[in-house]
DNA sequence: ATGCCGTGGAAACCACGA
């Protein structure tokens, strides 16, 4: 089972790059982040006529998740995380296909930090936190796939320097992210490719695609149940380079059968 | 050192992104 991750910065208007990679890359199961679309403005028909099912959780203008299927309709699970009722983002939207259970998340940017952007980005990790030390207590497959907005190490930057007051890198959401993967989870990416610099984000401007100016921050955390099947893992990062694309890169892993 | 580009929504600019 190949499962993706793919932040399309507006599903409508990434919509002809999104049918062109799911026709060439067939991925099973794939899940989306910066819809920028509300829930009536999801392309459902387009999306079903290219072969996958799908439930969204849209918004106006910003965030924005969803998780598709080929051939099926994702069995939703949960809509949100849970520990704030006020949080009106659609931020988290999580599935159980074919037996493993699928985490679309969309983590805040953070930015300008410090400050109350940067306040909630923490706080929101501190909830993702909260529900997925649950989820691994259920001791069955977990994939927890999406945009962290986490640049984990300094090898996951093509200049760390660079980065270093941005809230990505700030050592706060460095050390979150450390300490949700040391519940038990598995950086599918970083385990494959422990000494390499893999990106998955390059951004529009400054060149930075041609010059391979990118940092990694779109992650896949296993729960033990999933990392024991993990085959491969990789970026299509051709599709960066295409017409009218996001600025990420649609990232996958590929699962053995149980 | 910098939102330099891009999207969406509202309004001929602004918020937001990383």
């Amino acid at each position: 089972m190949r499962i993706a991750t793919y932040n399309v910065n507006g599903v409508n208007g990434r919509l002809p790059v999104l049918l062109r990679w799911l026709e060439l890359a067939q991925p099973d199961v794939v899940c989306l982040q910066e819809l920028k679309a509300p829930q009536e403005k999801f392309p459902e028909g387009a999306i079903e006529k290219a072969g996958y099912g799908a439930i969204w959780n849209g918004q106006k203008a910003w965030n924005g998740v969803a998780i598709l299927a080929k051939g099926e309709k994702p069995s939703e699970t949960r809509r949100g995380l849970p520990g704030d009722p006020e949080d009106i983002h659609s931020r988290y939207l999580e599935a159980l296909i074919d037996g493993t259970i699928v985490g679309c998340l969309y983590l805040p940017n953070g930015n300008p930090a410090p400050g109350p952007k940067f306040d909630y980005k923490l706080q929101w990790f501190k909830r993702l936190t909260k529900y997925a030390a649950s989820l691994l207590k259920l001791n069955v497959p977990v994939v927890l796939a999406g945009d962290y907005n986490v640049i984990p190490t300094e090898l996951d930057a093509y200049k760390p320097e660079r980065w270093v007051d941005d809230a990505l890198f700030f050592p706060e959401s460095r050390a979150a992210y450390r300490k949700l993967v040391d519940q038990g989870w598995t950086d599918a990416l970083r385990k494959l490719y422990p000494n390499e610099r893999v990106y998955t984000f390059w951004d529009y401007f400054r060149n930075s695609y041609a010059r391979d100016a990118g940092i990694r921050i779109d992650h896949f955390l296993l729960s033990p149940q999933v990392a024991s099947r993990l085959m491969s893992a990789g970026v299509d990062r051709e599709v960066r380079g295409w017409e009218k694309t996001s600025d990420h890169a649609p990232t996958w892993i590929e699962l053995s059968e149980k």
